[in-house]
DNA sequence: AAAGTGACGGTCT
DNA sequence: AAGACCGCCACTT
């Protein structure tokens, strides 16, 4: 584990809930500037038991990163918070925590 | 060890 | 508004 997992882990369990934020955004905030990407890579790595908002990152364009399975378990977390995505996976009704 | 690969992002066209 | 381009960095081949 390192200081920058914890960090991430910490930040994204302190997003609300029907708010969200880009992974620039979270390794930004977790103190990584510029680690998008590996953001991405840790998020992926979670059990899919977890307790952390994975559901609400989403990529710099407002829109859903993942693909296929993934996309739809995402879509559908998202919509129980009462968030709308459109044909293009892009989020609609969401007020963004930080870019 | 060099090259490829992402749950990415900012700029430029 | 939408792509193409390139920078980024840990990991895997």
């Amino acid at each position: 584990m390192t200081e920058f997992e914890l960090s991430l882990f910490n930040n994204l369990a302190s997003i609300p809930k029907g708010r969200l934020i880009s992974y620039g955004g979270l390794a930004k905030l977790s103190g990584y500037p510029n680690h998008a990407r590996h953001v991405g890579k840790v998020l992926s790595k979670l059990p899919k038991d977890t307790k952390l908002p994975w559901f609400r990152v989403v990529n710099g364009q407002g829109k859903i990163s993942l693909q296929g399975e993934a996309y739809q378990r995402q879509k559908t977390k998202l919509e129980m918070e009462g968030i709308e995505v459109n044909e293009q996976g892009k989020v609609i009704n969401f007020k963004h925590l930080k870019y």
